[in-house]
Order: C-alpha cells, then structure tokens, then sequence
DNA sequence: GCCTTAACCGCAAACGTTTGCGGTGTCGTT
DNA sequence: AACGACACCGCAAACGTTTGCGGTTAAGGC
C-alpha cells in the first residue's frame, strides 16, 4: 500500500479547487493567482508532494528512463561503464534501469523485452559473449527505439557506437612487447564472435607481421578467464613451447597466466613479459606491476549517455549514426620492462 | 518516437473489436471466443505485442520495480550485491532501478525522492559514508515503503536488516593474528558514523582485551582508502612505531598498507601480518596472498531481495521487522602466516 | 445598463490498461 | 410464443497527470 503518497487529487480535494488548478499551480501557470499558488506549493511541501513519475510516463510517452544492459557488473570496466552512465543521466534528470545478461544469449533477449515493455526513452548495450543472433537487436531498429552500443558491438548493424580502438591498442602492446626484444609472443584470445576479440587478435597480429615473426598457432589460445588462463599458461610449460611474452585479452587473463608462471619459477619479466588489457584496479597492485591498456571505462559510460541522450532529445529529427573511437592508453609497468 | 509501439487499442482497431476484448482475449478470459483468442493472439505476434508497463503500473498501482541505493558501483562487494538483487529480481519478475549515491548524502537524499516519484514498489539501501542525517529514511518509513538495508545500516531505526557479523567477524581476525603471536596490532578503521566501522573496530578492541594487550591510539587510524593507507603506514614508519600486526577495514586498504611496508623492505607476513576485509578479487592477486573475510556480497544481495520481496508481496499484512546476520568467513592466506 | 476585457478557474479528454456491469443475439424449454 | 440461459462482447470508469477550451466573475469603458 504506498499508494499512501499524495496525489494531486488529495491536494485539490483539500484545498476544495480542481486538479488541473493544482497542476498549473504547481507549475506556476500564470493563469493562476498568487494567493492560490502559495496555498497549493504550501499544502505540496506539508504533505511532501511527489508528482508521481508513472503517470507522468503515460501521458507524455517518455518515461525519462533508459535502459543498461550490461554482460556482468562484477567487472570493473564495466562497473565504471556504469558509474558514467549513471553520472550522466543523472544530472539530465534520467534514470537508470540494469539488466544484467550474464552472458547469457536467453537473458539478453529477455532483457531488451523488458526495457522494451518498460518504454525506456533509449537502451545502452554491451553484447554478452554467447549472442550471434541479433535478431532482438534488429528489433529495437524497427520499433525506432534509440540505442547506442558500447564496447562490445554488433558487426555489421547501423547504429551509435562508442568503442576503444582494440586494434591499434593491441598493435601497440604487441609492438611494445617486441620492441623490447620478445619474439616468441603468445596471445590469450577472447571469444571471436565478439568484434573486440577479433579486432585485439588482429591488431596482435600486424605487429607480428611487421616484425617479421611468423604467426604461432601453438601460441595462440582461446582464453579469457582466470582459470582457463592458469589452464593454458600450464599447458604451455608442459609442452616446452618457448615464448618469451604473453599478450592477454584481459588483466585476470594475464595475472592468471603471471601466477602460474612465477609458480613454476618462471621470472616476469625477464623471462616472460606480460601485459593485460582493461586497466583495472588490478593492475596497480600485482607484483610486479601488470602493464595494460587503459580502457577508460568510465568516459566510455559517459559519451555513450551522451550521445544517447541527444538521440532522445532529437526526438523527431533523424541524422546519420555516429561511432566514437576512444583512445586507450598503454600503461607499461614492471611487468613487460 | 518511440511511441510507434503497438498498444491494444492497435489491436482493436486492427480487428474491429473493442480493447477490452483484447485485453480478455490475451489472457485468456473465457469469456471470449475461442475464434477470437485465436485471432487477437495472432496479429499480437504478428505486431510484436508488449504490453505498455507504464500504463500497468498506474492501473495495479504496482510497478513491479525496486530501487537499489548503492554507495559506489566499482567496488567488488557492492556490485557483487548488485548481482545478487538483480538475479533474485529477474526471477521474480521485478525490475531494478539503480542509483549510485556515490557516498555522498545530497545525492543519497536525491536519489530517495527519484526512487519514490518512480512509486518504486521497495527499496534497497547501503547508506553513505557521510549520511549522519536520516530524515530521508524515516521519510520511507511513514510512506510505508518496503525497504531493507543492507551491509550499512542505520543505527536504532526499526526496519529489516541484513548484514553481517561485522563484530565476531573483526573479534575473530584480530585473535587470529593474537594467536599466531603478534602483539602490537594497528588498525585502519572506516568512518566511525558507519555502524559497521564501529563493529569492527569494537572486535578489534574486544580481542586485544581478552589477551590482554592494552590499546594503543598511535596504532589506530582512521584509514579507508587505498591512499590513506599508503600515508599511515608510512607514517607508522617514520614515527618508528613497533608493530607486527595490521587489520585493515577493507582490502584495498590493506594492500595499501602491504605495498608501502614491502617497499620499505618490511616483509610480509615475517614482520608484519596483514588482514583485509571483505573478501573480493584482489585478495588473491597479491604477494603474498592477502587474508581477508568473504563478505558474501551476491549472497547478502539475494537475501536483501528476498526480505524486500516478502514484504512488498505480503502488502496489507504487516509483521516484525526481520534482521539476518550473515556469517562472515575468514580465509586465513600468506599474508598473515 | 450593456459590452469588452482580463483574471481565474474547471471540464473533459487523453496516455494504455483492466474490469464490473450490462447489452445483444442465439438457443432450447415450456 | 414467451422466457430463461448462455455465450460473447462493449461501455465506461479508473489509475495520476497535463492541457485546450471554455466558463464565470468582476472591473472598467462607453
């Protein structure tokens, strides 16, 4: 029963006036008399008037709501991806709807019906690692309902964009990595449905070709966690591949791997150079100190608000798709010195 | 625009029927035709359907959506709660709106008023470091909104609670370090208006009375953060104080303090023993790794949902105020063996 | 004394649903 | 032939606001 609050109802059924006079009281209609708006504004702060956002909603269809669908919270460049939005639609008066897909192809499709059913004003998304099917995303096009993709992009599908560059990031990390003498340089991949991990691969691979060091399948892998990070940094030492450098699609990846390795009495760095992706709060604090890339999750939260705010408030008028690459920054520190 | 969304008027007009006809025949009322039924759920397929929540919520006067205070996102334990009120939520059918006071009390007030003109159906609350002031909060309370705290509660308000057994917890970290023979042990303490800065720096103080050992004010600080800990432990060295021991309120404070002592050739856990708190993933990331105590964020989420779903589901029926005391594990790692 | 003009205010519709109550039409029964 | 029963459907009100369009007063001008 919090249909306890006030209503603009109960102020007029006080006050003996009509609501519409409450409303345009309220507002500081001009219609209205002075002495009247002070007795409304006076009864609204007693009874601690709130105008009631739900219905507010219907009548102006625009629910002053967006929508955040986000892979997993627990992460900390997305977190900060939310700490942005939040910041941002915070202070334009929005509010911030979170739904977490965990990943899940299932949830992520229910997650868009629900904004949808919840007539948010626009939808922020990061695709989750199992989504191939786009056919849901498609759907928020048809049904004109703005949408900015960060990070983790639809290959393919016109839209806003805000994305860091992977590719010249992970360019410049592999350059890094063999400017300081590495050759044998492995890569520990994302899942390649994803843009990022394709284009993070990629950019790994330039730097390669550039050098003049041929690609090493056997250096190559598929993994993006902690634990299968220790799985395959193991399997490395076991099956004495030489490498001199590792190259992870993010900084638990890459600790992982500088775990297992300080563990076998492998030296970061001067056996094995080792630099994450992500800057997280991590990085400062492993010994030695992981170098990464500076993701910039925060900004990224707030030019994505941003440009979805401007779709919103453009309302009628169309205008082509943006994509805004971010800068990331490459933070060399004690572990690929 | 995105009012292009089909409503059951669409339906209607589209099928030559009246919208409450549709309205029955999409939930099956058997009042309606079998040829009908057929019929409106047909086009509502055909037209992607979804019902408006907006209007729902004003007609039920249920919005099926709670709001989440949090202090700060970017923190493991918060939005490892997060993760737990969301999955809790989503299966329940209710949605989450967040709202980050990003521990400041302006915008914890602010953020208050959002979640009750948005007639969020309950909230959840950690509240700020700096809240000391909690007209807001009783506020809820005489609206006869559902609200449950969680982790950080409010002193002597009467309300459902959920936390965890910061005292025992602090009782037990400190007697661990006791036992293993430490006997001038610092603390780092959190702000005292928290109740649980207090709890644990009362454990704290309880196990040094028990062996004992006398209190020491040059041992205590007020230090919450991965900086301040940085500036006290230096501090602890140049004053030349003899200490063996650190409890730290949290565990990035603690690393703090690990990390300045380590490059000041302090070794841990020899000289020095180290215990964090609220066990997140940094814990074991550090050299040595860092004990510290499982805080079971998602955990304390789930349960803080449930509470809040009880409540808000039992409407009417009003029953005592419940508080749940999580127990709260230490997890004993090198950084104090 | 009548008309204009302004100053205030209320009616009613609308946003998208749900739902009590009634209405229509078609049967079968007597 | 009249009536009840049943199956099916629509009207209208309501949730809390906003807002166009009047309507009512009172004052002032002629």
């Amino acid at each position: 029963m919090n249909s306890g609050l006030v209503t603009i109802k109960d102020l007029a059924r006080e006050l003996k006036i009509s609501a519409s006079t409450v409303s345009r009281a309220l507002k500081n209609h001009p219609d209205i008399s002075e002495e009247t708006k002070r007795a409304v504004h006076e009864l609204a702060e007693k009874l601690n008037y709130q105008p009631n956002a739900v219905a507010l909603s219907l009548k102006q269809r625009r629910s002053n709501t967006i929508g955040v669908i986000i892979p997993e919270i627990v992460h900390y460049f997305f977190s900060s991806v939310i700490s942005g939005i939040e910041d941002v639609a915070y202070d334009a008066g929005f509010n911030v709807i979170i739904c977490q897909s965990n990943e899940r192809y299932e949830r992520e499709v229910a997650n868009v019906k629900t904004l949808m059913a919840s007539r948010v004003d626009g939808i922020l998304i990061s695709i989750s690692k199992e989504t191939t099917d786009y056919k849901h995303l498609y759907n928020l096009r048809n049904n004109n309902i703005p949408t900015v993709f960060y990070d983790r992009i639809v290959p393919g599908l016109q839209a806003d964009h805000v994305i860091i560059d992977d590719f010249d990031a992970s360019y410049r990390v592999t350059k890094h990595l063999i400017d300081s003498g590495r050759k044998h340089i492995a890569h520990f991949a994302g899942p390649l449905n994803l843009l990022i991990s394709q284009h993070r691969k990629n950019g790994y691979l330039k730097a390669l070709n550039e050098a003049g060091i041929p690609e090493d399948r056997h250096l190559i892998f598929e993994a993006d966690t902690f634990e299968k990070a220790r799985l395959f940094a193991m399997r490395l030492i076991n099956e004495k591949r030489s490498f001199d450098g590792i190259f992870a699609v993010n900084d638990l990846t890459a600790i992982g791997a500088m775990q297992t390795l300080q563990k076998r009495g492998i030296k970061i760095p001067e056996d094995v150079a080792i630099v994450g992706f992500s800057d997280g709060r991590f990085s400062g604090i492993t010994d030695p100190r992981l170098t990464s890339v500076d993701q910039h999750g925060y900004e990224m939260g707030t030019i994505a608000t941003e440009m979805l705010l401007k779709r919103i408030l453009a309302d009628d008028k169309e205008y082509p798709f943006e994509t805004k690459v971010l800068n990331a920054n490459l933070i060399i520190r004690g572990s690929s010195l």
